[in-house]
Parts: C-alpha cells; sequence; structure tokens
DNA sequence: CTCTGTGCAAAGGATTTGCACATGG
DNA sequence: CCATGTGCAAATCCTTTGCACAGAG
C-alpha cells in the first residue's frame, strides 16, 4: 500500500472541482501528517500553532467532507470523542493507553479475522462490511 | 460459564450493604435481561414501560454504580454512546447492524485474538489490558 | 435516625444547524 | 459573479455535578 501524502489528496480535490482554502490546505495535511487519529479539537489546536484561523464549526465540517471524499477516515475510541486518520494507511487496528492516551497502529494478519467474518456470515446470517479492533492497556513509556 | 440473573446480582449488593431501591431493583433486571447492551436513554424508556419511575441521572449514577460494583460492562460502539451489558455474559464481541441498529453477541475463538496480544506486547512493548471488536454490516433481517 | 440514594436544575463537552457573509475560481 | 466555504450564535444530544430532600435499614 502506497502512503499518500496531503499533496497528492489536495490535488484529487483540485481535480473533483473543489476549492482550495487556507483551511482545507491545512487541515488536510494536519490529518494526514498527523501519525496518529485526531479529534476536531486536536486538528483546531494544530491549526493554531500553524497560525491559520478557523472556526471549529469549520473543522468539523471539513473532516467530514474529507471523509466523504475518502481521504480521512473517523475511528471512535472508548470515550466516544469521534477522531479521525487517514485513510491512506489502510485498513488497521490500534492501542490504546490508558494512562496517557497515545494512540498506536498495528497492523495484524488478516487471515485470522477474515476466518471470523466468515464464521460470522454463516453462523449470524449477518453480512460483515467493516469490523474495529482497538486494544486497551498500557504503553511501553507508561507500564512501570 | 454460568449466566447470573438479577437475582444473584441483587443479593450480592444486598450482601454488600447497598440499599434495595425500587430504582436499583428495576435497573438492575433491566440491563441483565436484556440481552443486548443498553444506552441511559434505553434504560429510561425501560423504566417508563415498567411504570417505575427514575430521573435519568439516575439511571446514569446507577449504572456507574453497577460497574463498579462489577454486574454489568460499558460498551462503546462507532455512535459514541454509552451502553452497558451484563458482566455475567463474560468477554465476548459485537455484530452492529448499520441499518436497524440491532446489536448481537458473538464468541469467537480465543486463540488467534490471544495470539495478536502476545504479538503486540513483544512488537510494540505494550501491556494489552483489554480489547474491542465489533463488526458492522447488515444483519439478517436487513440485507435485502 | 442516619446515611445512601434520588430528583431537579444547571453546567459541561462534543457535535450539528441556520443563516448571512466572504472569497476562490 | 456566484456557488462553495466560512464564521458566529444558537440548538441538540449525551453526560456530569451541586445541592437539598427522601426513604431504606
Amino acid at each position: 500500500m502506497q502512503v499518500q501524502g496531503s499533496a497528492s489528496a489536495l490535488e484529487e480535490l483540485k481535480k473533483a472541482g473543489h476549492r482550495m482554502t487556507a483551511a482545507r490546505t491545512a487541515i488536510v495535511d494536519i490529518v494526514l501528517s498527523a501519525g496518529t487519529p485526531l479529534s476536531a479539537q486536536d486538528v483546531s489546536t494544530a491549526l493554531v500553532q500553524r497560525v491559520v484561523s478557523a472556526n471549529v464549526t469549520t473543522v468539523y465540517r471539513e473532516l467530514d467532507f474529507l471523509h466523504e471524499q475518502g481521504i480521512c477516515v473517523p475511528v471512535t475510541f472508548a470515550d466516544g470523542v469521534q477522531r479521525y486518520e487517514s485513510a491512506a494507511l489502510g485498513h488497521h487496528h490500534h492501542l490504546v493507553c490508558i494512562e496517557c492516551n497515545a494512540i498506536q497502529d498495528v497492523e495484524l494478519p488478516h487471515e485470522e479475522l477474515h476466518a471470523a467474518e466468515k464464521l460470522i456470515e454463516k453462523s449470524h446470517g449477518f453480512t460483515v462490511l467493516q469490523h474495529a479492533l482497538e486494544f486497551y492497556g498500557r504503553c511501553e513509556k507508561c507500564r512501570a
């Protein structure tokens, strides 16, 4: 899988006829280069640091828009807050530290989960479209 | 694993010196006999149907209390809303229908996930304490 | 009678919406 | 110029908190 940078994502948007505003450019870059899922608040904070002014409402709207455009993907952890991460990362899972709240990505072998999905389709008559798998625990720094 | 009914859960609470109020009795019974995770709103609605009056605040407090007491367990899905289910069900996973929002339980063989956790501990130096695995898709009724 | 549990109102945080204005192309 | 984006204020939804009162044991 090729990791898509903010530049090419912006290209796509432009090609699709969407405007290249300061807020959009900055938000795309912030989310795609974050390395961890970001909440609307996180993005707002990052915008301030970059001295880009954008209302929180705009951030929510933009994140939703970027999701529609397939550029980023929403994730929800136990705290119930919506976060977004680059869609270019491809499907993966998360390690959530219950001490410092840091989030790491993990790639697990697909086979087993795929097997589980097959099983579910058969035994429950349930068509699986997606799954979410998060591990909660203590990260390297936080385990004493 | 033995499924604990509301009667024995109430016994435990009583033995631990907690009061047996109408709200508590009803909420414990509602959650433990639900068969699906319930939100505070769900529980409130169920209370109304049983003609038990209890404020939503009380429901939130009671669910939190029951969690502390190890009687029920919180779960969070993509919508970010907190739901609770009987702790007596033991660890399992969920199928969430994106059409009708129905939730089913699934038990998957533990081995693979356990193997994954081992892997994570080694490769990421992350101590796994818990995990959450949800499958999103269409349930038997909702797939055309 | 006393302490735990409850109700009510208000506050808090995340997210959405309506509407008028700004501005990219 | 004009449709897409944006800001601001208000509304909504879920959840928590403070405080005074009620009722279980």
